[in-house]
DNA sequence: CTGTAATCCTGCGAGC
DNA sequence: TGCTCGCAGGATTACA
């Protein structure tokens, strides 16, 4: 389900529990993608939400105890949901955060794809991420430090939009998004790129993902998440055979890096090499 | 270095 | 109605 726009969602929604603290932790026995470590549930329990942000598609949830600051890390895979319900059914429920006023933080995740991992401190946390060598916030984009991972490239436009090392946050929606946005065929090579293209490019991803960010995010027929409204403002995704809303043209689909992609023939001309 | 495929899972819709 | 198949918003790894 979730790209950047639906986790800044997500969390968005989630900062009317900042303040409240855990009283207890349950986890359910099915693994995750990355292990939750049963010591620590007494880690956790009795700490308080001091806040609760997000990097990339990461959700961080940050947390004070006894003279130490823990975090935990949360990831929605495809299929994930984190947050406050009540009279839930439990089924592909994984974890329950049992608050001081009585509501549950719950992460719900039917495929496993996503995580929960807890991490001592602010600086444990950075260590994560810069092991992973996650990329900058679209909003941080600069064309220059841009410049320097795509324009010198071989790869295609499609898997270095999908890329976390590129852009954090970007998924296969919006990349497929911004690549229409910038009338740039997705299989383009990123050395091909002009300087001009290349600050459209970044352009365009900022713009596809604040609006999405406006809309909710996307809501999807099979997803777990609900209230997003951009389904209804998508230029290509799942357009296949549709007309394209600048020229009418039919969408095409095709397989890049193992992902469906989209785009217009005609408004995203395909580069001769 | 690049691209491709497989892997981890469950659920859903299409087609027979 | 019931079955199989393909596909799904992610990330990582192995291999040619």
């Amino acid at each position: 389900m979730p790209e950047l726009p639906e986790v800044e969602t997500v969390v968005s929604d989630l900062q009317k529990i900042t303040g409240r603290t855990i009283r207890a932790v349950r986890h359910g026995k099915k693994k995750l993608r990355l292990p939750w470590k049963p010591i620590w549930n007494a880690r956790v329990a009795g700490t308080r939400i001091e806040a609760i942000r997000r990097r990339g598609k990461w959700i961080i949830v940050e947390l004070s105890g006894k003279g130490t600051a823990p975090r935990l890390l949360v990831h929605l895979g495809m299929t994930g949901r984190f947050t406050v319900v009540a009279h839930e059914p439990a089924l592909h429920r994984h974890m329950v955060l049992d608050l001081d006023d009585g509501t549950e933080l719950q992460f719900f995740d039917p495929r496993r794809f996503g995580s929960i991992t807890l991490h001592g401190s602010e600086q444990d946390l950075q260590d994560v991420f810069e092991r992973k060598k996650l990329g900058p916030e679209p909003e941080d984009l600069q064309v220059v430090g841009f410049s320097v991972a795509v324009c010198n490239t071989a790869r295609n436009l499609k898997t270095l939009l999908l890329d976390q090392r590129v852009v954090a946050g970007v998924g296969n929606i919006y990349a497929n998004e911004a690549c229409f946005v910038s009338k740039l065929h997705p299989l383009r090579r990123g050395a091909t790129l002009t300087r001009t293209e290349c600050q459209r490019l970044v352009q365009s991803i900022k713009t596809v993902i604040r609006r999405a960010i406006r809309h909710r995010g996307t809501t999807l027929p099979d997803g777990g998440y609900l209230g997003g409204g951009f389904q209804n403002r998508l230029y290509v995704y799942d357009r296949a055979g549709q007309g394209c809303r600048t020229c009418s043209a039919a969408i095409e689909r095709i397989v890049v890096a193992n992902r469906a992609t989209y785009y217009c023939p005609a408004c995203q001309p395909i580069a001769l090499e």
